[in-house]
DNA sequence: CATAGATATGAATTGCCATTCATATTGATG
DNA sequence: CATCAATATGAATGGCAATTCATATCTATG
């Protein structure tokens, strides 16, 4: 029996794997998944190109793993508000709330999370992402609608319009500039809640009154 | 002078061009456009593969003449129903409805238009694209707020909710499977038209409660 | 300290398609 | 029909970054 691996060795060997997780995802936060080349990762890392290969089986492996452990991180902030015991107005105010804020804040990775060209591998990651949002929008709807809270809608549906109206607001070609995303990030961030939650209130006038029928009533 | 291009060869090279194009947009309609390699194109068109290359530059420029023919279509028949002389939420529930109603239809172009990951040249056309959906939303959101059909809102904002929400309800991993789409393709509609449309629509319950508003209380 | 297995290295290889280009074909003209 | 220019061809080329692998360096153990 020549050789076992001790503790310690085990341990530099999860520091190791730590580090290139670490690596990868400060560079994917800058320049997101197809900008992050294995090469430049093992480099940060301070190791080499075919090392990261002892650690991952292949460049879609790291990065998949790199999206789990930052959406994980961001599911479970939205998780604990969406299971707290406030009314559901509340829970749900505060979940797009926080959705909302924390994709301007980091937008550039956010921008990776939800919006980057990925491949399939990736991509499958994503969706699960974003149905995890989903699920966590429309069980907040569901009670909120049973409790009459909300009105009765599709509670699914509407849990995907925020799930899709938040995103394109704040990222991409339909965003503000960086500067009014910095500036005007309180009112941006009321008026997306403002519209989503209106999506699921109470209507008082109907949909398709005209002007005139509105004046006379 | 040995040779001069003769109408009857121009009209045998726009032919050709337009074959290809038509080739082009089939197999994007199908496969999307990273799924449709020139070989394909070549191909499906009955030319050589260097052939395309007499005709267009590259596969980018390929690409975008047939994103922009495609979207060119899709934004004018928006476009049309926007400037009716209708009122604002009419014409708004007929360019949401029209939106919603042709993504469905032709889901896997949709796709290709609006979800794809593609690279920075078709990106381009693809935020033109956004933009302009936004833009005719935005229009007619201004009108309906200064008429007062509308409440107080912003109005770009809005329209990007629901350029957002609308593709995302529809495409992707939050759309409901292909037989709910065909199924219950008015309902889905009328859904995610109702709920874009209390977004901007006059509230009577106040469910939602601004944080200056929350602080007074 | 000798040995063997584990781990790390990074230059070379690979795979994938878009793109090119030497060659062939087609069309116009005198 | 001879000539030249335009047009078409498709096998070969090229570029890029992920991945591999022969080699070197470590680490534990008797």
């Amino acid at each position: 029996m020549a050789y076992r691996r001790t503790d310690q060795v085990s341990a530099r060997l999860a520091q190791t794997r730590r580090q290139i997780l670490n690596s990868a995802r400060e560079i994917i936060s800058e320049l997101g998944f197809s900008g992050a080349q294995m090469s430049d990762v093992a480099q940060r890392s301070g190791v080499a190109t075919g090392t990261l290969y002892r650690y991952f089986a292949n460049k879609e492996e790291l990065c998949r793993q790199v999206f789990r452990e930052v959406s994980t991180r961001e599911m479970n902030m939205l998780a604990t508000i969406a299971s707290s015991d406030a009314p559901p107005e509340e829970r749900l105010a505060k979940v797009l709330r926080t959705f909302a804020g924390r994709a301007i804040q980091g937008r550039r990775l956010a921008y990776a999370l939800l919006a980057e060209p990925v491949d399939v591998g990736l991509a499958e990651e994503r969706s699960r992402f974003r149905r995890t949002h989903a699920e966590i929008f429309a069980g907040i709807l569901e009670e909120g609608v049973a409790s009459g809270a909300f009105r009765l809608c599709d509670v699914r549906l509407s849990a995907a319009c925020m799930a899709g109206a938040i995103p394109t607001v704040l990222i991409g070609s339909l965003a503000p500039d960086a500067e009014a995303l910095e500036t005007d990030a309180e009112r941006i961030v009321d008026e997306i809640v403002a519209f989503c939650f209106s999506g699921v209130s109470h209507p008082d006038t109907r949909t398709f009154q005209t002007r005139e029928e509105r004046a006379a009533s």
